[in-house]
DNA sequence: CTGAAAGCGCTAACAT
DNA sequence: ATGTTAGCGCTTTCAG
């Protein structure tokens, strides 16, 4: 029976955590010495902070967060949710991106120092109001979203990946939309595409009026028809609908069904590349022979489909840090600056959108 | 100029919170009757219940979770971090299990009244020791996850969505792989399969052998040939490739090829569905005609795909209920039930596992 | 250079 | 029935 607690072993009630106090009376200290050695604050001989460390070593001290926290005001605790959604909120399980945005915030968030709360999506500030968080990050809000409002009513700082300008106490990380389609556009261009689709979102975020923006004024200096087929919804089956009305080449759009056949689409909609793939095989396309693709996805699966999917990355990762910089800076010096930032993107080019047969390769090297 | 700090007014020092004392002079009354009346503990007056609410109420009032935390001696915060895996971890960005299960948890758990911190998957105990986490919910450890270890020698209670089983302080929750096997086996052969194979990881943790044992079971229970495919690794990658073994009909495995050809396939390995079964069409087969497909999964895009697939679901939300259930067990009254639960499995009928073009239906309600 | 003491905001004994 | 008081464990003036 060794000192750790043995198989069937009484209840092992949780045994008193080793204090400073334990720690400073062992070492023949005061807990104000002890803490400032263990905290690298005062002016503590050198020989006395390394009795204090080691005997603190020794006994397993762990300080008490809690009561740091406490002495300290503020928790160093954020929340983090999914905004909410018109109907059905669009949950990270089923989004690569916002999947991988939650964990880049978590793991960002704790290498500064806060701990990053789940919080379930869609779910009110009063569900979670004693948890006295420090800050949310609301992912993907739509505008006006409850869950800010409610958040900023109780001055609580919002922080989100996505534009909410122009209200004290909201901070905002946003992807430049518009070079991101050009760069897509350029890209399906020089590989030939004279016929482009945009499939994107029917929503009034900033990201998808920008992409709109963008692909008429990309078009427009090109003199080519402006081919925009809008998603109602959100989810893998209203994209994938959506790409098949782009594809179907609907004679109510333009007469001359032969010369309306699209050759390339631009998917600004998060939907399994994989899916879209068998889309547009069902409708009778060849990727890349007849139709070029690029989707904007951050799913893993466009590297595996057959042909592997041309991607625009949104970087969730680079969203994460931007965003958590930016509240680091308000929570620790409660900085005035910018309320918003812009991260460029990234296109990752693979067979889906390359005319001839070429190796893939990456716009940039992976990070 | 409204309250609500103007647009460019000054920068808003975290102006003084309310605390307990302020309500309580405002109300003239004293904490005790405050603390009580808000906490509904006690024995007080309806009335002055009422003052005090009344007045917490309209002076905007919201308690201090950190000292009530300290003062609790709990701080109702738990962690959650995906285990080790061999080389990269299959984080949850990628796999729409541990996404679910991500989800599932802090949902439940916040439910319950605790807080969950997501932490780095990978990351090491050391990186958030002092957090003062009540409890670690540890996904899909391996066997002798170095985390689990880690979280058991400082004494922190782990809960596992894996067996590991025998360690005093780590309980888990598990699937009941055997009835999930002979569910799925026998689905197939009614369907019509008698050549079918199990695709199934190369793994030692308690859920793959299950299944590998119940599949070896049932069919020597039938008198069928065994044919089991391994999966070198994780990933869709390592999955498709071994999908493709399995179908690919191996001449070694069994010289009379024309014999050999699989009629079913058990994919036990989490891969995109759609991915699957673009491996089966490359392979020249035809789902459901040439080959029956049910694939463990709880990726949606199975319901989309075409034909949609038929999934084995883990039910992750009931292994999220069931894991919190005996978290909140054992914190708040130290229980030393069982260690160990089991859920079962959840069987999605779709159309790539049905013969006759019957339309979809599922073995239980929609939860 | 080190220690004693105050107090972060709350709750629970213990008076009254 | 309500108020007074003593801490939870830590950091931080402020004396010594």
């Amino acid at each position: 029976m060794t000192e750790a607690s043995p198989q069937g072993g009484q209840p092992s009630p949780p045994l008193p955590r080793v204090r400073l106090v334990d720690v400073a009376r062992e070492a023949g200290l005061s807990k104000t010495t002890v803490s400032a050695a263990l905290n690298g604050t005062g002016r503590l001989s050198p020989e006395v902070r390394e009795r204090a460390r080691e005997t603190a070593r020794r006994m397993g001290y762990r300080p008490n967060a809690t009561a740091r926290r406490l002495r300290a005001g503020r928790a160093r605790l954020i929340g983090y949710v999914v905004g909410e959604f018109a109907d059905a909120p669009w949950t990270f399980p089923e989004s690569p991106y916002l999947a991988r945005l939650t964990a880049a915030t978590a793991a960002t968030s704790l290498r500064r120092g806060y701990a990053m709360v789940l919080l379930p999506a869609g779910s009110l500030q009063s569900e979670w109001a004693d948890l006295s968080l420090d800050a949310v990050v609301v992912a993907d809000p739509v505008a006006d979203d409850p869950i800010v409002e409610d958040l900023l009513a109780a001055r609580i700082p919002v922080f989100s990946d996505r534009s909410v300008e122009g209200r004290p106490g909201a901070y905002w990380v946003d992807v430049d939309a518009g070079a991101a389609v050009r760069g897509a556009l350029d890209h399906l261009r020089d590989q030939g595409a004279r016929r482009p689709v945009l499939v994107v979102p029917d929503s009034t975020t900033r990201f998808h009026s920008e992409v709109y923006a963008a692909h008429r004024t990309w078009c427009a200096a090109r003199d080519l028809p402006e081919r925009v087929v809008r998603v109602d919804g959100s989810g893998n089956g209203p994209v994938v609908r959506a790409v098949e009305r782009a594809l179907a080449a609907d004679p109510a759009d333009d007469p001359a069904a032969d010369q309306a056949r699209p050759d390339a689409l631009l998917v600004v909609a998060e939907a399994s590349p994989p899916l879209v793939l068998d889309a547009a095989r069902r409708l009778g396309y060849e990727v890349p022979g007849d139709l070029l693709l690029v989707c904007v996805s951050e799913d893993v699966t466009a590297e595996h489909a057959d042909p592997p999917v041309t991607t625009l990355s949104l970087r969730p990762e680079a969203i994460a840090e931007a965003g958590i910089g930016m509240l680091v800076a308000v929570l620790e010096d409660g900085d005035q600056g910018a309320a918003g930032v812009l991260v460029p993107t990234r296109l990752d080019v693979r067979a889906s959108s390359v005319r001839s047969a070429q190796p893939e390769y990456t716009s940039r090297p992976p990070t």
